[in-house]
RNA sequence: UGCCCGAUAGUAUAAUGGUAGUACGACAGAUUUUGGUUCUGUUUGUCUUGGUUCGAAUCCAGGUCGGGCAACCA
């Protein structure tokens, strides 16, 4: 009930609107999109708004999702990407209806080249690189012509089939549109369709060794396909006069595109140049290292498909520039984990309790694995006289609002007793190694002195018991906002401290039996997920995120 | 000094001529066997100048500011 009344109430981006008034105006029965990556490097979070875009409209009024890999360019594309592209994807919760490649479209798109040099709207022109460039004038300029722009349909003919037939070497030719010079539109003056690459195809393999350019491909494949929506990003806005150009001349299925502003995330970059600049040069271990803003990075690090999809729906879709506060993906990812994660309790920085006493020799505890979930399981906790605790959580000589364990104050273990520290043991220069305290026997759950109030509960394992892992604690990768609009090279603000490690954490046993299906919380410290990296002798967790901490924020204060 | 987009709290996002609302953040408090969660409260906004109108964030005009466009990249 109230799920349906919150889709009401919510207003509808203006992609939404404008299928909406298509539909019901009757130009289409049902939409079909697409998401066409180029195949040369990783997705990003910023994909992903235009995957849950593409990838929701359709479903959200009953369309089709086509997935199309825009391979013209063979020298950066591989198939190594389109492996994760797909993975990616799926990961996410989406399922296309097809999976295409603009590769599958190069006879088609040839034969659509021969029909406009046919009309006498495209010409073969044999200027080099810099000519061409200088014949486009500036934007306040207009342009001027090519000396070959006025060859005979017979002579373009010829020679654009000599192109194709490999006759000519790369950049030797190329075939351009015969549009407009004078446009105030650079993209309308004369723009290249064609140009030569004796290069080896993903697909086509040799096969080709001429290749079409993105306007020439990317509008005649969405037509292709019957792609009622085509959605992109803000910089294509001034390509849109060519993509219907093209449409219109070839008298083919009238696709339409319209734009939506990018996603920008502050602390990181979002362009695949300068993601790809991180892995090569080595700044990350690769395009999944878990500071990375990619898909299989935010996957790794344990980020969940349902808080990305969360995400996409509150940063919402619009047309101006925007950079979005990181803070508010942790908060997504956060608000899933904490109701999905199951809560384990990690010492990071061991500081040895012996309770002077405890009697018993072992005992095991239960304790909830969730308590967000009303019908959590148990597992037991191995408790025994000597623990280990957090450093951080005992202060000799503690300030006003400190609330954990310090000479003589009481604090609860979790799940387990309430303890008073007694003697504080340190070595010859002073350090603290060792608490003597005392315990509560019946403050344990459901014990006579349970309800005990104490200042605070800690976290804490037994040492016998403890197993090792290492942890991975990852921060922001750059040290400032908008590392890609600075001064100079953005590498020059990457944070230095972006990982830390502990190598050696004291983990309570049961997570010798973590998995990759499950997310964890380590008590006080944060969602924790295994790693790849682990093996049978050795866990790695990574830090998806912190727990909000409001001592950090008291600290800070003071 | 051409053309094209855009402009609402710190950051995003609604209000579609009729009470400027929501989320995140920040701040304060309550609850709590996680200084977590949950709950309550507070804070801050229509780029500017005119015009149309009973009434303008919304429509019109001028200005300002931000972004994009001159790859054989996508």
């Amino acid at each position: 009930m109230t799920e349906t009344k919150k889709e009401e109430e919510k207003s509808l981006n203006f992609l939404e609107e404008i299928v909406e008034a298509d539909l019901a105006a009757g130009k289409y029965s049902s939409i079909l999109t697409r998401f066409p990556p180029e195949p040369n490097g990783y997705l990003h979070i910023g994909h992903s708004k235009s995957i849950i875009l593409n990838f929701g409209l359709a479903q959200k009024y009953g369309g089709k999702t086509n997935l199309r890999f825009d391979d013209t360019n063979p020298v950066t594309e591989d198939t190594e990407y389109v492996e994760s592209i797909k993975e990616d994807i799926k990961w996410l919760g989406f399922e296309w209806e097809n999976e295409r490649y603009a590769s599958d479209y190069f006879e088609q798109l040839y034969k659509f080249a021969e029909a406009l040099i046919n009309k006498g709207l495209a010409y073969v022109d044999d200027s080099t690189p810099e000519q061409i460039a200088q014949q486009k004038g500036t934007p306040t300029e207009a342009g001027k012509a090519s000396p070959y722009r006025g060859r005979s349909v017979e002579e373009n003919l010829q020679l654009f089939r000599e192109m194709r037939a490999g006759k000519y070497p790369d950049g030797a030719k190329v075939l351009r549109a015969k549009i407009d010079l004078a446009s105030s539109n650079m993209h309308m003056r004369d723009p290249i369709m064609y140009r030569i690459k004796h290069a080896h195809h993903h697909r086509t393999g040799d096969a080709w060794c001429i290749y079409p350019m993105y306007d020439f491909a990317h509008g005649q494949s969405d037509s292709i396909e019957g792609i009622t929506h085509s959605i992109c990003t803000l910089e294509f806005i001034p390509h849109r006069p060519l993509y219907d150009w093209f449409i219109e001349k070839l008298e083919i299925y009238p696709s339409h595109q319209y734009e939506f502003a990018r996603l920008n995330l502050t602390y990181t970059v979002m362009s695949k140049r300068k993601l790809l600049q991180l892995v090569n040069d080595g700044h990350v271990t690769g395009w999944d290292d878990p500071r990375m803003p990619t898909i299989s990075g935010l996957r790794r690090r344990g980020y969940t498909p349902e808080s990305i999809r969360m995400f996409a729906d509150k940063i919402g879709v619009q047309k101006r520039d925007n950079l979005i506060d990181v803070s508010l993906l942790e908060f997504c990812v956060r608000e899933h984990l904490n109701k999905i994660a199951q809560r384990r309790m990690v010492v990071f920085d061991p500081l040895k309790i012996v309770l002077t006493d405890y009697e018993k020799g072992e005992e095991w505890l239960p304790s909830e694995d969730n308590p967000e979930d009303p019908e959590t399981t148990h597992r037991q906790l191995p408790f025994s006289r000597e623990l280990y605790i957090e450093q951080e959580d005992f202060m000799e000589n503690p300030p006003k609002k400190f609330f954990r364990l310090s000479p003589g104050s009481k604090v609860r273990l979790k799940s387990a007793y309430i303890i008073q520290c007694d003697e504080v043991i340190k070595d010859e220069n002073g350090k603290i190694i060792e608490l003597r305290c005392s315990h509560l026997p019946e403050s344990k759950t459901g014990g006579a002195q349970a309800n005990i109030k104490v200042q605070a509960t800690i976290h804490w394992v037994s040492i016998p018991h403890a197993i090792t892992a290492e942890v991975r604690q990852y921060d922001r990768l750059f040290r400032v906002e908008d590392p890609a609009n600075e001064e100079g090279d953005f590498k020059d603000y990457i944070n230095p401290d972006s990982l830390q490690v502990i190598s050696a954490a004291y983990a309570e046993p049961s997570l010798a039996k973590a998995k990759f299906s499950d997310h964890y919380q380590f008590l006080r410290k944060g969602y924790f997920y295994l790693d790849k990296d682990s093996s049978e002798d050795k866990l790695v967790f990574n830090r998806t995120t912190t727990l909000r901490d409001n001592w950090v924020k008291e600290q800070k204060k003071a």
